[in-house]
DNA sequence: TATTTATTTAGCTATTTGGCTAATTAGCAC
DNA sequence: GTGCTAATTAGCCAAATAGCTAAATAAATA
């Protein structure tokens, strides 16, 4: 597609609900199309750009058997997009840390009960 | 915008690599609009839209201080995006599992040296 | 060979995106 | 007030997206 680095289409694959659903169900095990699409109220011919959507991002692999086309699951993008994200953990877990000082600072302020 | 879920707008708004780098710059401290359009050539508009799209996201908050925005981050959807890819941690520990177990193969089929 | 099944491609439409310039709003300083 | 700076909104354009139906391809089966 139009992304210039891999991370972008990583995310920007996983920016749709039915493909996150698609590698949620291939997290399972490998399917064909048609089990992919059999959850969806989609037609096929879109159900096929999302596979493709989701192998030009290298989040799956399709591999030919007869007439079926079975997609198995390729999770390093997952980890690229993990690292990145994770970088930021640290703020999240401050934010969590103030909720809990303010938590802490609750019973002072309104005289309101707090077990520890 | 458009998504009806928060994930799907959150991995849609870190699908575009300057509205990462704004990210990774407030991840440092607050800034104003100006010092985050400051390293790219791209027109004030343009990075006050991309703003807005994080700020949809709630990525970032946007508080006034006289003549300018302040931006700060808000790591909450990170978390809950971060929450999202590790639940596939697994598939990519076990395929590096797969490919150290190929490389200690690997001496046997083709005679190379390898040290443990 | 003809039929059926699985999947993709072609081509259409409506919507969204991301860039731009020009114009507007908002606050400060004179 | 006027002017200066910061930032946003309005409006344009080209490309991308996601859906659809109809047609094409490919393999198995009768």
């Amino acid at each position: 597609m139009r992304h210039s680095d891999r991370l972008s289409e990583t995310f920007s694959a996983l920016a749709d609900p039915t493909r996150r659903a698609i590698l949620a169900r291939l997290a399972q095990g490998e399917a064909s199309v048609g089990e992919l699409a059999q959850p969806f109220r989609i037609s096929a011919p879109s159900i096929s750009r999302h596979l493709k959507a989701l192998e030009h991002a290298k989040l799956i692999v399709r591999t030919k058997d007869a007439q079926w086309r079975r997609c198995r699951l390729r999770p390093q993008p997952l980890k690229e997009a993990a690292d990145w994200i994770t970088r930021y953990r640290r703020h999240w877990e401050d934010q969590l840390d103030r909720l809990a000082e303010y938590l802490d600072e609750m019973p002072k302020s309104f005289g309101a009960k707090r077990e520890r």
